[in-house]
DNA sequence: CTGAAAGCGCTTACAG
DNA sequence: CTGAAAGCGCTTACAG
């Protein structure tokens, strides 16, 4: 007790009895060369040495020192991903698309969150690049602050020359000349189909509910969302618009406000199935009724959207997908700028119950 | 473009355009040794030098490599989470917690999902012991299988001899020779509280629904029910027990079996707020309601217990402070065995809609 | 098939 | 306050 409260933590940390390589070698009476080989097996071995070398593995309870491989030389086998919050499910779902590829492709995962902060987000990127992260997934929307975009730009540029490479998923591009791949979801396309499906509905005045202003998605789901109005001849009505952000507290504030001041619409666009819900309740907690008297639509498709009642009808994206072909495309082989460097995944709208005609 | 694809690939890793800290030393003027002071701030440095070295950095847009920081003694600044699924809540809100504490005490994730495999539950912790993580924290119900419990001891005592440490969150013991640091919550104290809670509501006749058998978090569940209704003198039923699996299909499929067959009973237990989601499901579908016909409760407290209707009446799990205090206890000072590498959070009953007297 | 040795990019005593 | 040099634990040409 004493001894160890007194003792650097370095020392503790680097206490030797951690087998290494050349303590295998030993225990196994060969080179270490020849326990590399055996390892990585990635060079021929005869049996006999093979066998005896893994049994003393075996015995010591050996792993290879990770950092030690990758500064010899070997790739890192692990890759980056940057979410706003772990804990969302929109980025959850992506993360374990991430997570289920890169494992198949037998890499580890870094994560950190950003909590939608963009200083932080560079932050975690340079912790990334020091990790030497073989990908660095950056998941959903972005900030459009230009300054932000050039440090971006930037490191996407150190990323690629290192070897590594920026992956950009669901969110746009940083210009043609900044080495990124590309992974998208058709996010404007979704926004126009959903509003389309309500004006076809019958809905005219139709409120656009939640998603910070500045952020790369809500700028793409807001551009659907006009086209659609624009497409049916149907005046966009800036009374009508309420952006703010993506969570469920802010759909119910902001839906209790906007129901006691008496706006007239017929229908709300969720910025998401988050603030879609909130919408909901608020609109429940005044009295009214989803969807007789007020439709409902959110976007993403999470969960939630199937829980709630009535069921929300919503936009599809495939989460999971987009995580899985982010790795892909990362770890593949292509080049910058090449078709296979830059995909974008179809949406599409799910009816449920939220929506009624008028 | 030829030429890149014919560059083996462990030449495009290694091009050297990364900056090294020998050539930040060389922009600077100065050696390694001092443009690794001053990064690393742990020593003194004169101001003039400092900015040099800076300068020289920012020039280079130089981050240190990891891995030859880390070979050289110095900590991985690395916390590996183990956990079943990302995109499931309960290990959502865990992870977010590790997240957030790992990265206010300036630490990287390492993040792996298991799907709830013992081997690839080992095989993970085995590559965070190659990446020499500061700490590996297992989330969630260990299985109970001797041998399995064998090897992950010695894991533990790996991890330990290396000044790692295997940190046990929500999960029982390996054994008190086991160097482990564990922090757990109440969780069969939770399941005997909301078990009275029904009980006390005049609930005699309640099914057990969900959680796989030879996990330790079903069986201090199960345990909890028993101890509750052993406490008011009722006699376990088996027929009411149906032990399964955690997710929301099983409590919808199961419970549309059980309503088929007639069984008796008039609450519901649900392992977990997924199944009892699920069950709630079943039981509308079968024209009966929560809780007017049948009461159900669940565990967890995740966000889905509060949008379904009825909302869900539920145990609440301190989700993210377990995360949080999982890596303050591994990355603390304490002595193994001590109280403070030992900690338990409460859990409580969050009493709302779906549980009616009778 | 096997070994000796250089080198990966840092940190940290050891000397000034 | 600063530098030269050893060493961390691997991998990989280079020689047999």
């Amino acid at each position: 007790m004493g001894a160890s409260t007194t003792e650097p933590q370095s020392a503790a940390r680097n206490s030797r009895p951690v087998a290494t390589i050349a303590d295998v070698a030993a225990q196994a009476g060969v080179s270490v060369a020849t326990v590399s080989r055996t390892l990585s097996a990635n060079y021929p071995v005869a049996e006999s040495t093979k066998s005896r070398v893994l049994d003393a593995v075996e015995k010591l309870g050996y792993v290879a020192n990770a950092h030690a491989r990758a500064l010899a030389g070997a790739t890192t086998r692990t890759v980056g991903i940057v979410i706003a919050d772990v804990a969302d499910p929109f980025f959850g779902y992506v993360a374990r698309g991430v997570e289920r590829q890169a494992s198949s492709e037998n890499r580890l995962c870094l994560i950190m969150a950003t909590e939608a902060d963009r200083d932080r987000e560079l932050a975690i990127v340079d912790l990334m690049r020091e990790q030497r992260a073989d990908a660095v997934i950056l998941v959903g929307g972005a900030s459009d602050h230009a300054g932000y975009r050039k440090k971006m730009a930037a490191r996407a540029k150190a990323l690629a020359e290192n070897g590594s490479v920026l992956v950009l998923c669901g969110r746009p591009s940083l210009g043609e000349e900044v080495p990124t791949v590309s992974v998208n979801y058709d996010n404007s396309g979704g926004a126009f189909a959903v509003t389309d499906y309500l004006i076809s509905q019958g809905h005219r005045k139709i409120l656009y509910l939640g998603g910070p202003a500045n952020l790369s998605t809500t700028a793409a789901r807001f551009e659907g969302f006009n086209r659609a109005l624009q497409a049916r001849g149907i005046a966009p009505d800036p009374e009508l618009v309420h952006l703010g952000e993506f969570g469920r507290p802010f759909g119910y504030q902001r839906m209790r406000e906007i129901l006691a001041s008496k706006t007239e619409f017929t229908a709300v666009f969720g910025a998401n199935d988050l603030v879609a819900v909130g919408a909901m309740e608020a609109i429940a907690e005044a009295g009214l009724r989803v969807p007789e008297d007020i439709s409902v639509v959110g976007y993403d498709n999470i969960p939630v959207s199937r829980e709630v009642r009535p069921r929300l009808t919503t936009v599809n994206v495939p989460l999971e997908d987009l995580g899985r072909e982010a790795v892909k495309a990362a770890l593949g082989r292509f080049e910058y700028g090449s078709e296979s460097a830059n995909s974008t995944l179809g949406t599409h709208v799910v009816i449920r119950d939220s929506v009624r005609a008028i």
